[in-house]
DNA sequence: TATAGTATTTATCAGTTGATAGAAATATGA
DNA sequence: TCATATTTCTATCAACTGATAAATACTATA
């Protein structure tokens, strides 16, 4: 066998190795994100795999590995999803409601219970990582969109009665859990539910008679 | 020894043995609303209270029976509170802010943490019976502060593109969580902190310029 | 002091948890 | 077919969990 064919073999194992390895922090990601680090074990996650519990420690040190390599690869995945929305030529609102039915709809989940069990039961160095990671991937793009709102005027900036973007993203992913608490997230129109559309347009432009 | 002197020892000891059953309670809320139900072990309430694990099961069918006592309390509690708030004479902007500082203040902890053990962690029937509670003590009163802003014109109501009472007492709930895990909850000017006004603030007015 | 009722402890259990060791299966390439 | 490396399994562990039973300490009363 020649090195081509030898390299194109080893590369093969190694995807389909991956492969098993992907499909555990799939199925990690929908248990720890519904449940809670806590409430999931490590068989749980082995048994919907169709694997045995000690299987998984050839994938992952232990149980903290798994969980903080499903979270980062999460947060990845959000932050790709976010940049494309906030690159996007379109009024500010309509960027907002986007990213608001991307995290509703696509992730399915509130982000936190993942701020919870990363403040709570991950040791210091994964939740020093996964802070960092956290507000890299989730908080910055969004913080770029109320920003780039407010260079363009359209949103109220600190001079002027606004708030900081930094801490409208934060704001902003309430909001998401407000939608995800509410309940509602299954009432869809025309691609955007009108819990999403309601939620953006209250913060922006408020509750009061104008 | 007369009756009556009789009596009042009996009520001296019930007073004695509530007394210990309060402490528990009020130790375990400590714990329960900042770590989550699944974190916090018997053992451990029972050693912040300077007992045995196994006292606690005196007072307590179980573990689930002090949880349902605690969030009971608390809710209880948290009611009266937000009551007293609503029926004061004052703006609906400064109520809303003193509602706010009090849930941040007062009780100091994330209620979407309670919220996710009452989903979770408890079984149908104390979940049917918590869920009850939450709406009716704390859903309930900020709904009718919203509502009380709509009859009054200080708000929009449904008709003029506002929302309904019940879905903005869920979304002023999300901005307490915001200013909680904002982790700024230490600022405190005069009385109320800036997250506070802040938040109530964009929740009236949003952040869009006028 | 003896009694009764309450509160708390010691001792213990069965079930679950995360984790490890080592055997077995599987696939690959010579 | 044999040797090798990877993957998965069986068996098992120590620690921890919620919970129970029975003994003991405590307190007020008679």
């Amino acid at each position: 066998m020649s090195g081509r064919q030898r390299k194109n073999v080893l590369h093969r194992e190694a995807e389909e190795a991956q492969e098993t390895r992907r499909m555990i922090v799939q199925v990690a990601r929908r248990l720890f994100m519904e449940y809670g680090y806590r409430a999931i074990t490590t068989r749980q996650i082995a048994d919907a795999c169709g694997l045995t519990q000690p299987a998984l420690y050839h994938y992952f040190k232990d149980k903290q590995d798994l969980y903080t390599a499903m979270a980062q690869e999460e947060l990845a995945r959000t932050h790709a999803g976010l940049e494309r929305i906030v690159r996007r030529n379109e009024h500010i609102e309509e960027r907002l409601r986007r990213a608001a039915a991307y995290l509703v709809g696509a992730t399915q989940h509130d982000h936190n219970l993942m701020i919870h069990d990363i403040r709570y039961e991950l040791s210091a160095e994964a939740r020093a990582l996964l802070d960092r990671e956290f507000r890299a991937n989730m908080i910055a793009p969004l913080a770029e969109l109320f920003e780039q709102g407010q260079r363009d005027g359209q949103l109220r900036d600190e001079q002027h009665g606004g708030v900081n973007p930094v801490a409208c993203a934060y704001l902003f992913l309430s909001y998401v859990s407000y939608i995800l608490a509410s309940g509602q997230r299954d009432v869809v129109i025309s691609g955007e539910s009108a819990p999403v559309q309601q939620a953006v347009s209250i913060l922006l432009h408020g509750l009061a008679n104008p």
